[in-house]
DNA sequence: GTGAAAGCGCTAACAT
DNA sequence: ATGTTAGCGCTTTCAC
């Protein structure tokens, strides 16, 4: 049915071999019309190269791994279909794999897509250790983590790439600052990532800039929320802020992305309160929905589109063979101001 | 580096094809001690199929292409993810595609999943027409088709799975009219898709059953908005409906799907109108966030699950040459009825 | 500048 | 019950 390149030879009057020197590109080997022949005999068979023979002989697949921890989170929906486009660019395609953060599925697949050849992968889990996927790495993997920044102990040929969570956090708890907060609740989740860390560590210390009065209220998931979803992680947590005796109740609130803000303002207004008006809530990320709710969210934005071209970027550079920049790559984040804060409520 | 079956076979000091036999399961073939031998070589070895190879071999791959829409609108994102899931389950992997409603990239995918082996597709982009994919289909490509019923020019091949739309739109419409309202907009976009023009018919003749107090208000976005995304579009239109005169102004509204909804929301509350209150609003599919969002959202919910984990199950059966059983798979959809969604205001 | 030939890792006849 | 062998379609030395 399909046409291989020995029919393409044939029909063209030459060796298969000539054909492949088209196929890759090696123009300097023969003579163009020689090549405009070929290329027309490939034309008139509708020839398509097949990647499993190409794969077998090379090694090399033209696609690349996308590993999340659920694609079901609008933000990584959104990072996906720009990965995706950014990598069709290049003529690759992406493997797309949900991990639920789960580091044992997330080894799984990397052993999976490494034995079929794959050798790049784009990580979005944002583990602290890659402890995990040593092996692969260390075999040459090109690993570009988003989300997370460089750890003491990885291996050195990962690239990282992220917002600066320092900054997004100062951006965040000086606009809270500004608008009169004091004390203000930092909404995250029980499980470990990098980026989660370093947003705790800015808030505390943009908090703690801001001098004696700011009142840093650290909400942190026991392991029981272990496995809640992020928006059901930032209801939680607001329900039992809220319970509190109002002396030690956060007037704002920063969470650790959208979809938890979303949450967070759920519960405000179950449990009476006007977000936006009572309580000030901010998150991350800026996903589409954060214009559409009521109240709109006030949000520190990732550029996500970037940030899905850069990975491509780096991961197609690392295949090439090119030496690895490993450490990390730090993106300016924004502060979208909408209607989810506001002034401290009473004054 | 990675240990192939001739190294296996060696270690376990039998053939290759037996060692073939093994990884294929064809048991019979051999005594159950040498099947443990090499399992246990392949154990020592760390042994991993190349599936390059494998694939050259039987012109079969393990993986079924995604085609989306967009993987950035959060229906789609869950879908994929459960989707992935199933696949998962039956050791396959999926390849992501977004094909913003674009045939012409849709084929082009197609061909090119086509040309690496791919042999099974599910696509979820609803076009009214398979045309654009003839001839692949014709050449035994495993088509499911998801968010659509089966048209009278469809090859029989292709199976389709959907909700009913007759009674998800009846459901709805029901709802609405059983609160009172008579006057009830319509929110669709100019992308004509199979679902969208069921769901346009079942609203119509769900009005038209309720007798002649009932009238309909159809906003369809001329082909100027075909462009827009879904909540953009709700927008626009719930913009242009509420500045219509009072007599002619819809009291409720159904929105094509969850994020036009979330649009006609928007737009309400940017003209002072409160959404569930003011104005009902009912979606369709029943996004996650239909329930966090104020109002929270009344909406027809798909099975999105289920429809993964069939629609798996049917590629698979077709790939594995089983007759196809072509048509329309119906799922029943459920109303799930929210804030979104009230009396007529004045009543 | 072009061609011949070997072989990537696996499967499936076909032997034995 | 197990082994031998011939490719799947391509790339890549190495000849010419």
């Amino acid at each position: 049915m399909a046409a291989t390149i020995y029919q393409v030879a044939q029909a063209a009057g030459v060796s298969p071999s000539t054909v492949s020197n088209v196929l890759n590109g090696r123009d300097g080997r023969m003579l163009p019309q020689t090549r405009k022949r070929v290329l027309q005999a490939m034309d008139r068979l509708g020839y398509r190269p097949n990647r499993a023979a190409r794969q077998l002989r090379t090694g090399r697949t033209r696609a690349i791994g996308l590993v999340v921890p659920s694609v079901a989170n609008p933000f990584w929906g959104s990072f996906a279909r720009h990965l995706e486009a950014a990598a069709l660019e290049r003529d690759h395609h992406v493997l797309l794999c949900n991990s639920e953060r789960d580091p044992r599925r997330e080894q799984d697949y990397v052993a999976e897509l490494w034995a079929d050849g794959l050798r790049g992968i784009v990580l979005c889990t944002s583990p602290t250790s890659l402890a995990h996927l040593a092996d692969p790495i260390a075999d040459g993997l090109a690993l570009v983590a988003i989300d997370r920044t460089a750890q003491p102990d990885d291996p050195s040929s990962v690239t990282n790439i992220s917002i600066d969570n320092v900054v997004g956090t100062r951006l965040a708890a000086d606009h809270l600052l500004g608008l009169g907060h004091r004390r203000i609740g930092f909404v995250s989740g029980a499980v470990r990532t990098v980026n989660r860390a370093e947003r705790h560590r800015g808030f505390l210390s943009a908090l703690h800039a801001a001098g004696d009065e700011a009142e840093p209220i650290i909400w942190d998931s026991g392991d029981d929320y272990a496995d809640l979803d992020a928006a059901e992680l930032g209801r939680t947590a607001t329900a039992e802020l809220l319970a509190r005796d109002p002396s030690e109740r956060p007037t704002a609130v920063l969470a650790m992305n959208d979809m938890t803000a979303l949450g967070v303002c759920a519960a405000a207004r179950e449990a009476g309160v006007v977000p936006g008006r009572d309580l000030s809530v901010i998150g991350f990320d800026d996903i589409v929905l954060a214009g559409l709710t009521w109240p709109t969210l006030t949000t520190v934005r990732q550029p996500l589109e970037r940030m899905a071209t850069v990975a491509v970027e780096h991961v197609l550079r690392a295949l090439d063979g090119e030496e690895p920049n490993g450490g990390s790559l730090l993106m300016r984040p924004e502060l979208v101001v909408r209607e989810s804060t506001g002034p401290v409520p009473g004054t």
